[in-house]
DNA sequence: ATGGCCATCGCGGATGGA
């Protein structure tokens, strides 16, 4: 089972690009930011016609949040709960997954009242935009909510996965130029303790479970050939549950994207998760 | 370097992104 993040930088100019992304790799869930549409607007036939549902949460000129799926939205929340925002960032739900998919042993065996579904969360993070602005002082009591969130979901939902744009690298490692940019919007200490907080929660930066290419980024400005000469940051994140982290076998950044004609400025993330087939209730054969 | 690029709204140029 594959499961990506994209931020697609606006889906009515991007919806080509994303089917044939999806056509060149059928995974079983992608979730999306940075729609930029109405929910009236949103493709649904367009992507049904591709074999997959799809549950979103738009808003005009900015933000939205999709998640595309082969297998059905189980109880799906919009935004955080009790976090009043008008702004439309985050998206999740439930999928189904067979018994003895891709969910730690120990969990499943000795907790049989616990949720063993796959509980997704799809996030855009907020920029920022400048360290002591009003947009930097939202960004870090979203975060703050969205932490106290998670911390409950975990409890609910053992098999987690909060994947999107994070708008904020882990460390120096995750930016082309770490002196440049230091205590600069998304690296700054304030935006990395909050990382650090969530990954305390319980959960895995899955980008570094595994041997990674060294400066492998996600996002590169359009400016400056950035991407031709590989000037980018690594702020598109996967965290996953530790329940879930033997079943992850591996996870990557597909840079193709960004090589397109009028390309998204972020390139998707994905990860893949042994012995599990999301949504597919047939035998194979 | 008071910047470069891109999307939106809307038809000029501001705003936001990162």
């Amino acid at each position: 089972m594959k499961l990506a993040t994209w931020n697609i930088n606006s889906l009515t100019v991007r919806l080509p690009q994303v089917l044939d992304w999806l056509a060149a790799n059928p995974v079983e869930l992608l979730a999306l930011q940075e729609l930029k549409m109405t929910d009236d607007k949103f493709p649904h036939a367009a992507f049904a016609a591709a074999g997959y549902q799809s549950v979103c949460f738009g808003q005009k000129t900015y933000n939205g949040v999709a998640l595309i799926s082969k297998a059905p939205a189980q109880d799906v929340v919009r935004n955080i709960p009790g976090f009043d925002d008008d702004l439309a960032r985050v998206i999740s739900a439930s999928y189904q997954m067979p018994d003895g998919s891709a969910t730690d042993s120990s969990i499943n065996s000795a907790s049989s009242n616990l949720d063993k579904r796959l509980r997704v969360i799809g996030a855009y993070f907020p920029n920022g935009q400048e360290p002591g602005s009003d947009k930097f002082e939202y960004k870090l009591a979203w975060l703050d909510a969205l932490r106290a969130w998670v911390r409950s979901e975990l409890v609910q939902h053992p098999h987690l996965v909060l994947m999107g744009d994070y708008n904020i690298t882990f460390d120096d490692a995750d930016t082309w130029d770490p002196e440049g940019m230091r205590d600069q919007i998304h690296c700054t200490d304030e935006e990395r303790y909050q990382l650090q907080a969530l990954v305390a929660l319980g959960l895995a930066d899955a980008h570094r479970l595994f041997a990674q290419p060294p400066k492998s980024y996600s996002w590169w400005d359009y400016r400056d050939l950035a991407f031709r000469r590989n000037h980018g940051m690594r702020i598109d994140h996967i965290l996953i549950s530790n329940a879930l982290k033997s079943a992850a076998t591996a996870c990557w950044i597909d840079k193709t994207p960004r090589k397109n004609e009028r390309p998204s400025d972020h390139t998707p993330v994905l990860i893949e998760f042994a012995n599990c087939n999301l949504g597919r209730t047939h035998a194979p054969g």
